[in-house]
DNA sequence: CATCTAATTAGATGATTATCTATGGATAGG
DNA sequence: CCTATCCATAGATAATCATCTAATTAGATG
């Protein structure tokens, strides 16, 4: 998503801006001179100059010299480009935007097709619902070592030494002298109390 | 242009920057919390909630309450809206963008289908063009009243006074106690000597 | 070569904006 | 009601950016 998104990013900014705007909307008759745009939009030269530069960047618009004069001209491909990329890339035409209950909702989108967890969310209500289906694994009046939590947990990630943490944090398991055991549901926690932050 | 371009410009400024972008990426995939894009985003929930607020802004996303949590949704119409405004409005497809000598191209902006000036250039450079085009209406040996002159000139545009002086200006026309003529192009100057600026 | 013109670069300044902390308002649950 | 949670608003701060003036490059012209 990263570098992915920056040529998109780039070219938002570029247009960001109402005297490149204007600029583009200039371009888009015929091609033009700096001076020329500078009278028109009543800016400095220099600073149509900049803001070609800019649009020069990210490839809108290409400048072809004749003599001292550079005549900008609009590349009209680049935008079509940057359509494709918006549409198709975010892909929010159709599906995936259902609306399902909310936890049933996380726990698809964190769940492999063997019902592994893909991987552990940042978000803390996300990581809240994982951790909820996670302790369902456990009985509720039963006692563990910690190998046989490790054990329970890895069919479903292979990090257990956090996901335990975190089940210890949200006081979904207790834990004495080395012993697990899962709580009723009216200890739990939203937030983890493990002092970190 | 002006109002014309107005959601334009607002949409660009929406997505240029990066924070909002995930924002958008995320919400692609599905309806999200204030909380849960705060995580997600390294961000603080205030700072979410004012990103929020400026994709609300242009319609991008809508809101949607569930007790006290806020879900998210991203409005796929708009985008396609946009892309047509892009794409329609600046006509950049086709036509209109062939080269044509200089002169003449900005002969064939300024002159309507009667060979009438529509408008005064604000460029310098095409002002001048404009002028050359017109000092040939007049005879190269003859003098004119100022009354010909205007005359002359208001065949042409309205303003025969600001034009006139322009001439004047660019030493096309020469003047001499109420007498007007045509000066040699040699004599020309491409920028106006009479003290404005 | 001296000069003019078009454009760019450099640097300064003021405006816009992204982010944070602190605070307030609304809703749900004991 | 009291408290915890989620979000929004207000205000402060630091970064980004648009624009200007001044200086520089580079082509054209005499």
């Amino acid at each position: 998503m990263g570098a992915e998104n920056a040529t998109l990013l780039a070219f938002f900014k570029a247009l960001a801006n109402e005297s490149r705007l204007r600029i583009v909307g200039f371009l888009a008759a015929r091609e033009r001179s700096v001076q020329e745009l500078a009278d028109l939009l009543k800016l400095k030269e220099p600073t149509v100059s900049h803001h070609l530069a800019v649009l020069r960047e990210i490839g809108l618009v290409t400048a072809r010299a004749e003599g001292t004069t550079r005549w900008h001209v609009l590349d009209p491909d680049v935008l079509r480009q940057m359509n494709r990329k918006l549409l198709d890339d975010n892909k929010m035409t159709s599906p995936a935007r259902k609306k399902e209950a909310p936890d049933e909702k996380v726990l698809s989108g964190f769940l492999d097709s063997e019902g592994r967890l893909k991987s552990i969310p940042a978000a803390r209500k996300k990581r809240v619902v994982i951790l909820k289906w996670l302790v369902e694994q456990f009985d509720a009046d039963r006692r563990y070592r910690e190998s046989e939590v490790n054990e329970m947990i890895q069919r479903r990630h292979w990090d257990s030494a956090t996901l335990r943490r975190e089940l210890i944090g949200h006081r979904m398991m207790g834990r004495s002298g080395g012993v697990y055991w899962r709580t009723p549901k009216t200890e739990w926690r939203e937030t983890d109390s493990s002092g970190r932050y």
